[in-house]
DNA sequence: TGTACATCAGTGAACGCGCGTTCACTGATGTAC
DNA sequence: TGTACATCAGTGAACGCGCGTTCACTGATGTAC
């Protein structure tokens, strides 16, 4: 695998190890000197790309975020077919997320770290629910104007019942309670029964 | 403090502990050896009590679904004064419950203990979850025949929307995101919105 | 094109540390009679 | 009430382990001239 003496792409590597140690034991169970012998390198090597654990950890809540921010504009596909059908699709997309890449939702999520540690997390955070939040935008926009619900409100609603929902029934634990339904069924449910509570026609 | 030989009392001590480093330094930042430092106890007494790191963990997040129980029910208040108003009261229960109770909180959904690992701990998720839900059910009973959503799919939705805020906003972490409004002010106005989507007066 | 040199990524050995776990033990408690 | 004894909670010393971190180092890369 390895060539010569420099590895060439140690930072990914790490990134690599880092994303198959979470998604194997969990955030906690992930640690510098194990990421650095998956990589086949010594246990200083790590040092000469992250400062420390919490920085190899937070750059994968960063990249996640960013996968996240791509995943949701994906599923809102500027608003189409229509908005309300555009924004069931970007909570489809969110859930997606937190089941394909359990490693990135644990160390965004569930790993303790503060997202204001970091201004590039933070950043990223932000871009990611700003998806979520142009797209409530549209949503609201649509509506008759004497009815129209706070934007930030309706937005952090759709985000924690997402999130709510991807925490407690969202990943292949096999841990996690039966439903008896799909996530994503529920979280739609939800959806609609919430936007007809706006007074959506739905 | 300590008086003799034997501690009396370090099974209880033992639990204090546990609660005391989870709430201080997360739920990966408990140590079996700490827990006994902090008792006044050798490292090995805590075997006497607890088969091991998990089995306390375990026993303090079975606690913390026992509290949540009866927090709930109190919340409920049998229903009074009239059953949105009391469902209401059940949300602003579940989130004082996070809020008071990081320690607990944590070990019951941060902990990366899975619920069916302890009959024990399983059962006592399952009673608290029973309460919401026989509150939902109660709440569904008033509604018109015609149109009563299913009870079980109502209780999840509200489950998940109360702990989704509670873990995104709901402690006094100062590293959340700061919010435009009360995390009890955002669930109330959820939960309104919610019923008013299946049909309530509200 | 060739050579000298600066830069930098990775080495490997070493350290101190705290953890989990075990072991034979010992001091206190409580119970049978 | 007193004594013998079983039970049991806690001791303390010891172990192996893996982690984080440091250090002087070395091999490879790339750039100036």
């Amino acid at each position: 695998m390895r060539r010569g003496y420099h590895h060439g792409n140690l930072k990914e590597a790490l990134i690599e190890a880092a994303l198959s140690l979470i998604s194997a034991k969990g955030p906690g169970g992930f640690t510098f000197a194990e990421a650095a012998r998956q990589a086949g390198v010594s246990p200083a090597a790590p040092y000469r790309h992250f400062r420390d654990r919490d920085a190899l950890m937070a750059e994968v809540a960063r990249r996640g975020y960013t996968q996240l921010e791509r995943a949701l504009d994906e599923g809102w596909n500027a608003g189409r077919p229509d908005p309300t059908r555009a924004l069931i699709a970007v909570g489809r997309a969110f859930l997606a997320f937190a089941r394909n890449e359990p490693a990135c939702y644990a160390a965004m999520f569930e790993s303790g770290l503060p997202v204001s540690s970091d201004p590039d997390l933070h950043a990223a955070a932000e871009r990611a629910f700003g998806v979520l939040r142009g797209a409530v935008e549209t949503v609201v926009a649509a509506m008759p104007a004497a009815n129209r619900p706070p934007v930030t409100m309706m937005a952090l609603h759709l985000w924690a019942q997402a999130h709510g929902i991807a925490s407690l029934f969202g990943r292949a634990d096999g841990a996690r309670r039966p439903i008896p339904m799909t996530p994503e069924e529920l979280l739609e449910a939800s959806t609609l029964i919430y936007l007809r509570g706006l007074g959506e026609p739905g």
